[in-house]
DNA sequence: TTTTCAATGCGAAGCATTTCCATTATCGGC
DNA sequence: GCCGATAATGGAAATGCTTCGCATTGAAAA
């Protein structure tokens, strides 16, 4: 049990617990999913995350993965986030801290940051309308510093508010 | 020409205005999609506004609906508003404040408020990471008081992040 | 009025996601 | 270690929202 794979193993723990708390079953699909998961950089969707595990098992389904990444979700393990492209983007979220994102409508680079102030201010105003608040969801877009320098052509695949398949993960503590 | 009517006239005056900008052409469905539309209270989908023009004009495809919502929204008279169940809301834009949304996860109510105090602070956020802002949404979830004084019944259609089809508005400004 | 080409509306296609269901596999109990 | 109940799987089909293709219609400039 070495030392750096304990991140791992914690997460691993919290999934089982989480799966014999439902009287789910754990399953050699749903392990290979995980792992898988938890060595990826952020934002994949669950087909990009499907063209992963078939790499290592080409027997896997969509839907495994797609129900697999439900039930992280549930674990809180992961977190789903929208870009405005209608997919389905996960992240980590067990032991990552909450942040927000500002992403660039030219080039769909992906900026993560967090501001306890704006944090705080969403809360003071939940309570004000007498809510109780659970979580939001703050998007952030505008043109990234690169692109305000280059030439204005915008990306042909970006015309019409569509998404970059690559974004660029940027995480960035205030 | 009425002085009631001048709030129509005026966003009318918009959409022709961008018709003919873009070379586009006059024509009665568009009338007919834009006039309803005024009319409605705010957070329809597509699929909502086709059955409401059905009611006058049955020849009208959702195509054209669709169609007329992305060229209304062009116009700057739409916004396009997302809550999570991956369906396509359209609300008034022209006139109306800039807003967020507040969101009870237990019977899906909208509060609309608007902060500056935390507008301000999500320009400057974008101004610290390079960015120059064009656009944001900010929404927050959370349990209304009505529902935190009800038994905890969550309602059913809720139960998988789904949301209701009914949504109750209320603009508030702060 | 003629001509041009945008707009329409239908059905079909796309795309992400979910459902169906027959088959397979887990895991508690014997 | 073997059974048996039943959860999980995966492939195909279905779904729901949105867009596309295309033949037809119609707006408006000439």
């Amino acid at each position: 049990m070495t030392k750096i794979k304990e991140g791992y193993k914690n997460e691993k723990e919290i999934f089982l617990e989480h799966i014999q708390k439902a009287g789910l079953r754990r399953t050699a699909q749903r392990d290979l999913i995980l792992e898988i998961f938890l060595k990826t950089e952020e934002h994949l969707t669950s087909e990009d995350l499907y063209w992963l595990v078939q790499k290592q098992d080409p027997s896997v389904g969509h839907t495994t993965v797609y129900r697999t990444l439900k039930l992280l979700t549930e674990a809180g393990l992961a977190r789903e986030v929208r870009f405005g492209d209608n997919k389905t983007y996960y992240e980590h979220h067990y032991n990552h801290e909450h942040h927000d994102h500002l992403i660039c409508t030219e080039c769909g680079k992906v900026v993560e940051f967090f501001s306890p102030e704006i944090e705080a201010m969403q809360d003071a105003t939940a309570h004000k309308f007498g809510f109780v608040p659970t979580h939001h969801s703050l998007r952030l877009w505008g043109i990234c510093e690169d692109c305000q320098q280059t030439t204005h052509e915008s990306h042909p695949s970006m015309a019409s508010g569509a998404q970059p398949r690559v974004r660029v993960k940027t995480v960035v503590g205030s």
